[in-house]
Parts: C-alpha cells; structure tokens; sequence
DNA sequence: GTCTATAGGCTGATAGAC
DNA sequence: GTCTATCAGCCTATAGAC
C-alpha cells in the first residue's frame, strides 16, 4: 500500500562512465520496482533513483518508461524460455521433465530473478502481451504441450490435455513465488497466524500431486505405446 | 497496454437521485476497472465516468479513490468467503468439499464477480494486503485447513500439508480465470494458436488431478482413522 | 447529495549545455 | 553519454454553490 522502496537498494556508487553499466544499472532498478508496483505504479524518477542514474537516461537508453519496462520483461522472459529449452534439449523422461519444470521455477524465483513471479504475474493481467514476451511464452507453453503429449503416448500419464497440465503447473507456480513476499509480510504482522510451506516444501508438494495426479490407471513400461488415438482427452 | 475502456460500459441513465445507486454504480465500475488495471491505472475520472456519476462523489461517498478499492476488495472477498463457509456448513466429506471450492470458484469468476480473480491477484501482489479483507482470506485458508486436515485423518487422502493443497488449488484456480482474458485475446489476435481449455474442462481437470494426486496409497474407507498423529506432511 | 471550479502536486519526456 | 532545467498534461482532493 505505502510506496516504500522494497528490498535493499542498489549500490549507490556512482563514478560510473560506462553507458553499459548504466543499461544494466537500469534495468535491474526496472526489474526490482516494476514487480514490487507495477508499471503504474513507479515513476521514472524512482527508477533512476535506485539505479543510482539520471532520469533523463530511460528516455535516452530505452526511448522512455515503457521501453525500459519492455526490455525487463523481454530479458525475463527469455531466461526462462532457455531455461525450459536447455532442460527439453536434454531429452529428459516426461516426469523427469515435469520436475525439472518446476525445478526451473524454483531456480529463476529464488536465485535468479528473484522478481520473475510477479512480472510474469503482472503481465498476465495486463490487456495486450507486450509483443516482446510472445515468443518466450509459446517455447515453454511448446516445451510443456511436447513432453506430456509424449508421456501420454507413452502410457506414463493418463489421458489430458497437455494445456491443462500447463496452465495449472505455472499457475500453481508463478502463484506461490509471486504470492511469498505478502505472505511472510502478513505472517510477520501477526495478521495470519499460519505456518506456509517453504518453496522447498511446496515444490515436492506440487511435484507428487502432478505426479500422482497423472499416472494412468495401470501404468505401463515406458516404450510401449498405450493408444493410438487420442481424441478426448481427460473426460 | 493500450487504456481502452473493457468490457460493455455501464449504463448511462443519468437521472438518478438515488444516492445508494451512486454507491452501487461507483462499486460496479471500480470493480470492473481496477480489476482490469489495477489501482494506480485507474483514475477517479474515468472511475466517475464510467459509473455515470459526477467525480467529487467518489470523496463523498467512500473518502477518496482507496476507499472505494477498499470497499470493492471487501466486498467482493466477502462474498467469496461466504459461499466457502456456506459450502462448509453443508458438511460435505473432505473430497466433495475440493469439489465444491472447485465450484464456487467458477461461479464467483464466470457469473457473480468476473473481476474477482483479477482483483484477488492484483492485491496479493500489493505490498500489504487490504485490511478489510485478511478476516475473509483467513475465513477461506480456514475452510480448506479443516477440511483437508479431516481428509487426511479420515485416510481420505494422503498425509499432506493442508496449506499446501490450499495454496496448489487456489493458485491454479486464480491463475486460470485471471488470465483467461489474456488468453482469449492472444488467440483472437492469432499470437497463440493454441486451443486453450474452457474454464469446464479445467476445472474438470484440477479436481481430477487434485483428488487422484491426493489419493493415499491404499484407500481406506471413511470413517476409519487411519493414523493418529500427523506430525510430518508428506515428506 | 450533487456538481463546478480550481488548487497543488506529480508525471514522463525533451531541449540544449556540457 | 550525461545532466539540468523546464514544460505541458494529468492526477486526486476539496471548497463552496446549488
């Protein structure tokens, strides 16, 4: 609600003479307020702040606020999407693969953008993809549809729709990590006097329920092809 | 990304002297607005506007453009947790239960409030939630603890952490409706040729992933305890 | 209760000096 | 590439007439 700068700030030591440095400077002051506020809800002149940069220079590096917003999002995105795509490349079984799918998830949320979650989230709600992002989202959506449509010819998992699969996965997912910071903040508050999962815990959690979720009936010997066919699925 | 107005507009019959109507019609556009673009992407003028209504009203009658969130989020989370603690009362056995959230879910987002999902992820991006609305998620977080927690040791379903099936299924749930919009248009646009499932088949699809995925190894019948103490959820 | 008029702040972008 | 200065536009909130 109060717009206090989130997390710890950015090194503040400007003695920098690198237009590269400001670029990255930037963008990772974009990636940190555009997730915490939205794209509303920061002004240029915060940006430039926590980059520790004059605000002139969003205009200047990514022709404005939107520019910049759309390369953090572009950037994001595209880390996930290799991501998914080295982790596919390594010809993984189709469970093996939906693990590591949420193993990707974790890595991104946790270490490597830490911001993802909420981006992802904020952009989902937003009317009109930034164009930028389409691409990144329809490999991992691929990647998904891919791995479980041959887990289901393979007799690994019942009969669905690959789309289903996904949607609940990432939404199950992107939900929780972005979800994490108002819930530790809540719980510390003493206002919801409950005791989370850890991203640990909820992990596994996802990852067995979808698990068991999927086997078939009476699994088969992977190898084996189960159905020929396969019209309708999940009903 | 572009403002256009969403959806129908409101309707703009103004002879009204009816200041509950003006009430009602401000509650209507702000749910429809600040779901479709979030708190700082509305303005009171289009607020106003859209609601048929003069824009000083919105300080008169809810004390500023946050009051009139905050009155939307109450509402709006008060009917949700009221149809759960109803579903509850109608003491339904631990997987009809899921079922039934399932349900209420769908009717909140297809029929009752199409903005509830939006609105739901927008303010657990927030930083802080709404006071008005931490009683109704606790209200909900409650249900679902109680009810899973009564699956569990009736042998209905496996050992899990309640809160973690809670989190699993409303994350995937929200998820889904919030970003159908997004979907839909992205397909119409002929960015995504992909047939995403309707809200039906996934609904289907969680509740058929959620109730397998939490079967315990050996069903027992209901009624029998099956363990005592539950001191360690699924690991 | 409703409306008009307006105050006062903040916003994003840029022209032009360095 | 960077920075200062500045502008025009929009924002929320309110005083005061009706």
């Amino acid at each position: 609600m109060i717009k206090s700068t989130p997390g710890p700030a950015a090194p503040r030591t400007r003695e920098r003479r690198d237009p590269q440095a400001t670029r990255e400077a930037l963008l990772r002051a974009g990636a940190e307020l555009f997730a915490a506020r939205g794209f509303d809800g920061v002004s240029v002149e915060a940006l430039a702040e926590r980059a520790g940069v004059n605000k002139a220079l969003v205009s200047y590096h990514f022709g404005g606020k939107r520019g910049l917003y759309a390369s953090v999002l572009r950037e994001t995105f595209a880390e996930v999407a290799e991501r998914v795509r080295r982790l596919e490349a390594a010809d993984p079984a189709p469970p093996e693969f939906l693990r590591g799918l949420i193993a990707v998830f974790r890595e991104m949320a946790e270490r490597r953008r830490p911001n993802f979650p909420a981006m992802f989230l904020r952009e989902a709600l937003s009317h009109g993809l930034e164009p930028g992002v389409v691409p990144h989202l329809l490999s991992v959506v691929g990647a998904v549809r891919r791995m479980v449509g041959r887990g289901v010819r393979e007799g690994l998992f019942r009969r669905v729709d690959p789309l289903e699969v996904h949607l609940g996965l990432i939404g199950a997912l992107v939900f929780f990590f972005a979800t994490e910071p108002v819930r530790r903040e809540a719980v510390a508050a003493g206002d919801m006097p409950l005791r989370f999962p850890t991203p640990e815990a909820f992990a596994r959690y996802l990852e067995t329920l979808t698990l068991r979720g999927l086997a078939p009936e009476s699994p088969r010997r992977p190898g084996r092809s189960r159905r020929r066919t396969v019209k309708e699925p999940d009903r």
